[in-house]
DNA sequence: CATTGATATGTCGATAGCCGATATATCATG
DNA sequence: CATGATATATCGGCTATCGACATATCAATG
């Protein structure tokens, strides 16, 4: 990717892929240009984290998949979210928020 | 250690254990307890993690490490962080809290 | 009409960071 | 005298991310 730090992405790149499918559904590249979007291009996710990531969510259920073919011969492979993925982001948005409010906490302690 | 999320703490780890010595000199199980009592418990690192972490601060100077033995034949050691670690500090909040910024922006964004 | 860059998906091996298990040793408490 | 807290350390394993590579189409540019 190139993410700017990628050891921070840790555990989080799923979640943010979830965030997404959970608005409307989308295939690999087009979630990449988004997230990129919507963090003012502070997320780049390398294409070799992201369709083994996509695949890691279908495998476990939490979101489907389908090839659309519109005119082109390399077709898009589109994600929906399934029941199982919302709860899962419900999840993952509560732990993260769980850990920032714990970094904080840590972090703003010694500026006294 | 028995952390929540341990893959949420990836790179966040050595930024953790440089802000309590930017304070004051500590020893290991001292930064340990320290860290869980800032985060209300929610930190509780390893020790496998721990040492080997401190080890690696010592090895690029970011720390300088002295034995104390106050009467106990298992003395402790105590750490202290550098010039070069209070840099690598600043830099590693500034980092920490971009990202931070930059997960909620996409966290929120589909709240709408 | 040829080249370039954007679009689009995918695999594979390497790397890095954290953890569990294990080892060792002292000291205070009950 | 046993247990739990204190104290440091190593080693192998796991897992998430990434870089490099492979493949293929289409639109735009010269």
């Amino acid at each position: 990717m190139r993410n700017p730090d990628r050891e921070l992405l840790h555990g989080n790149a799923e979640t943010l892929v979830l965030v997404l499918l959970a608005e409307d559904e989308c295939y690999g590249y087009q979630i990449r240009k988004e997230l990129a979007l919507r963090s003012h291009h502070y997320f780049q996710f390398a294409f070799g984290s992201l369709y083994p990531l996509l695949r890691g969510l279908e495998d476990r259920r939490l979101v489907k998949a389908r090839w659309i073919k519109a005119g082109r011969v390399r077709e898009r492979k589109q994600y929906q979210i399934t029941t199982l993925g919302r709860r899962e982001l419900q999840e993952r948005k509560r732990k993260w928020r769980q850990f920032a409010e714990a970094m904080e906490l840590v972090l703003s302690s010694s500026q006294r």
